[in-house]
DNA sequence: CATGAATGAGCGTTCATTCAT
DNA sequence: GATGAATGAACGCTCATTCAT
């Protein structure tokens, strides 16, 4: 935002700022812009025209920070799965670790306050990068593999400390997937006033607990 | 005049209902192969030549069956909608009907068959109808907003008879939803040989209903 | 139109009228249809769809009666330069001939007749023909320069004799042409009602006699 | 937002100035290069691919400038209206104007040396713009009408003075226009050599002056 | 670096014509 | 002869990308 200040404000202290810190605005501009035009129109009906448009940058000066309009939305994408990747920590069980429910919950909370942070980006990933090709749909199944191999992971591990129900924890373990997913894509495309976070998250943790726990009555 | 006369004559017939027969048959061929070439390729990266030439059929001949490429792309989905809602029976309650929770396993069942049975029909919904533009959005919102009101009205009678514990029952309705649709998503998605038709259907209902009841250690 | 009658009653003296008959009126019929979607649309807006539907026939069988659309097209045209051919009679001035004032009304008052009596053949011909193609406009053109050519033999000749004032022929031959050619167009384009023949004729006589003639006060 | 702050700079002006005038010099080429297109084939026959071959220019430079083919012809025949409605002076019958009769020979005078220079757009709104739909037909009929209305209004006003006979206006003004658009089309549309300029005007004026004059002889 | 006019491959659709029944 | 489903060449138009300025 510092670069956008920058941009629009030329005069302002023109020799601190680099190059490269106004390329990097710039850049960072464009995808924001291309968010929300990727979001609202999809990949294919959105056109390069449209993000320039409302970048208010000229046609080429695109192809100066991004090669093509697929290298956009690919950015785009793997922004989102990198700062999803970040928000999702393995649940830490040594001895001295914070109570593994709580990491659990901490999990949640922060992927549903980035989702409600950035719907847009949210929606595209739900409707809009599965369906480009086969490229993409292949990166966005390996981010969720890897997530329902770590919720995998911890069920066996419950299911070994006697907390988890035995079951087909792959199975299982995309049923928490699909809570969460479809909880997001709720709160994110429909127009209503959304629950707060905290109900959510709540809601979300005691179906899925319930659903999986040896003590369902408990939670 | 002489020939219309024929043709309205009740002796050609036979061979009218014949050709009638052969067009709704080539009609499905059609549809047949573009189910597969939009579930391979999606709708903006599937051309009307991949359809024809799956085909086996000219390029005009694809334009006496359906008006647009859209037009063919909507009846796929219009079918796969239609039968899904024939899949899901709203659950009876009457004294004299059958047990709700065999309705409801009933209905997992049949959404889960037909997700089996047609595989691609199910991918296109899931990853380009969603996506393609606005209209198509919300028919499919449209559908599964329509599949929640039946969760969620289900959610309050099990309140009501103190079978489901109190919750925010749109909030658990969307995570019934997601767990059948990632599933559903997972089944068809993977090339991996899938669990069978009655353990997958036993460990979605286990987990949900594990996941509302107030008796969750019975399920 | 006795195709017509003979069209829409088979059973009617089918043993009286031979196969070609029925051929000859099927193909008039076509052809009368034709007409008026060529009039009404111009040649390339009109499909073969257009034709066979008016004309209650099958697309194939058009095909047995006129090999090309363009075909179709060139009969009607040929048709009415024949036709007009035929109404437009050389000037007789032999020593026992009719007045050659009355043989020239007579020209113009049979032109005018068909033209009212036909006026989508005469649109056609106006509007359509003359833009299809160089072999279309060819034809056309063609037709007119007879005509110009027989208006000015019959201006030299009037100059030879004293009754029409010396001028550039071709032009004034074109000037003639052209007062036909224009009323004509006018009373077949408006929706107004148009004057009667006789007050046509003798306008377009008046006004173009006076033009020529070397005593215009007596006309 | 630089870049908008220096395009709106004054002193880009020049070169933007001068960006324009080479839109406006290839939009005038690109027109003139259609209209040979057009004149040659019509409009139907002429594929876009003729005009961006001939203008040497990309298929989708073409749409830079133009909307559709149809506008592009359009465009065309505004262009020649507009031409034309400008050559064509309503007569100005002051006390302080000059002779009506030159004005009217100055009319005619400025109509056909339009036809003789551009004679290929004359041919188009002969030959093609009046059998292209009916929205052009209907253009091409009101700009006909309103010089026919113009004619009987001027013969209405050389009625009242005398100097012109008593007959129908609007009949005798359709031989009038029919006659000078018979002449143009002589002239643009034969390969021969025309006569001068001066003389196709005095021929029209004194066929059409004698058709109409109360004192033909005079002529 | 920024610009935006120019590019041209590619697509959806139409419709005159054919031919098996 | 009559039918009409099938054909496929041809066309108008779009838009991601390039490159001279």
């Amino acid at each position: 935002m510092v670069s956008i200040a920058v941009i629009e404000n030329p005069w302002t202290e023109p020799s601190v700022v680099g190059q490269s810190e106004v390329r990097a605005a710039r850049r960072k501009h464009i995808l924001y812009c291309a968010k929300q035009v990727f979001s609202k129109k999809g990949f294919h009906n959105a056109s390069v025209s449209d993000i320039v448009d409302r970048a208010g940058i000229a046609r080429g000066t695109f192809y100066l920070y991004f090669t093509s309009k697929r290298d956009i939305f690919d950015s785009l994408m793997e922004d989102l799965l990198q700062e999803l990747r970040q928000r999702i920590k393995p649940i830490d069980i040594g001895p001295d670790s914070p109570n593994p429910l709580d990491q659990l919950k901490a999990n949640v909370r922060r992927v549903l306050e980035l989702v409600i942070q950035d719907p847009e980006l949210i929606q595209i990933m739900f409707h809009h990068a599965a369906g480009l090709d086969q490229r993409s749909a292949e990166t966005v199944r390996t981010f969720y593999d890897r997530v329902l191999d770590m919720i995998e992971r911890s069920l066996e591990h419950g299911i070994r400390l006697g907390l988890v129900r035995p079951c087909q924890t792959r199975i299982v373990a995309s049923c928490i997937l699909g809570t969460i997913k479809e909880v997001a894509d709720w709160v994110t495309g429909r127009r209503r006033t959304v629950p707060p976070l905290d109900v959510l998250v709540e809601e979300i943790l005691r179906f899925g607990l319930r659903g999986v726990s040896t003590q369902p009555q408990d939670i």
